[in-house]
DNA sequence: TACTATTTGAATCATTGTTGCAAAAGTAAT
DNA sequence: ATTACTTTTGCAACAATGATTCAAATAGTA
């Protein structure tokens, strides 16, 4: 069973637009994490702008969320559920290859809880791993 | 006992020039991650060009890590020891504040060691910790 | 259909980062 | 100290990323 892009959209309370739709789409056909660039380029032409106004509603309503791998440009991936306006819950890992920089995420591993040290205030953990994914392994 | 920056430079065979004794002048006496516009506004003028190579050849030559900490923009610390031309041995966490954006490294927690699902090599393992730090908390 | 709020696209600007090349500085040998 | 050689620096030019402002287009609703 399938849930609808339109589903999603109204699930987190957002306009149904053109964009919006396409942007969804593809991160739903994604097997690994997108950078806005990865984005852009699926599209024929789309305005640059609208991309990063999309993907930080997305990201602000609980749609997606950024896969922290330790590279320089930002990647996003759809949240799987549970997360909504107020918070994400994404607590998995993060897999980024080192050869064709791609970033998956690792949903069976969780990143471990930590005690900081005297004065410090842990809100959330993230781990990241990084290797060679199985297409640059082979 | 202090290392001089001199020592520093000689230990992983680079030139001693004005610029690099001064931006390791600027790591040795920072308590958090800097990044490149940090180390800039340290200076009265520098060449930002320069300086981009600057933290590139230290590290290449590990005198300096990058702490990832899932923010934008890239930091760097001083390697303890242990690193060198060949290979970095930082495994410890980082902190980053959600407040100041300040990042710390964590040197007494380790990023944990991870098996990664069929088909993944593990080459290393990073940990990043969020929330509010000392001077936020206060 | 008409009204209102949101979203989009275009222009403009700021920041971050790379590359090529000539001048300057460091290192080593005479 | 002077010379010769290599590395580093500074500058120019360029590319990519990202934010902001404003008017036009579109979605949702009465």
């Amino acid at each position: 069973m399938k849930i609808s892009i339109e589903q999603l959209l109204e699930a987190h309370s957002l306009r149904k637009t053109v964009v919006r739709n396409q942007v969804l789409d593809i991160f739903l056909n994604a097997r690994e994490a997108l950078s806005h660039s990865d984005i852009e380029s699926h599209f024929e032409q789309v305005d640059r702008i609208t991309l990063y106004r999309t993907l930080k509603t997305f990201e602000d309503k609980g749609l997606i969320h950024k896969a922290i791998d330790g590279s320089d440009k930002p990647k996003y991936a759809l949240c799987h559920s549970g997360c909504d306006e107020h918070e994400h819950h994404d607590h998995h890992a993060h897999f980024h290859c080192d050869d064709c920089g791609k970033t998956y995420c690792l949903d069976e591993i969780e990143a471990p809880a930590v005690s900081a040290p005297g004065g410090f205030q842990v809100a959330s953990t993230h781990l990241v791993v990084t290797g060679k994914c199985e297409q640059c392994v082979a």
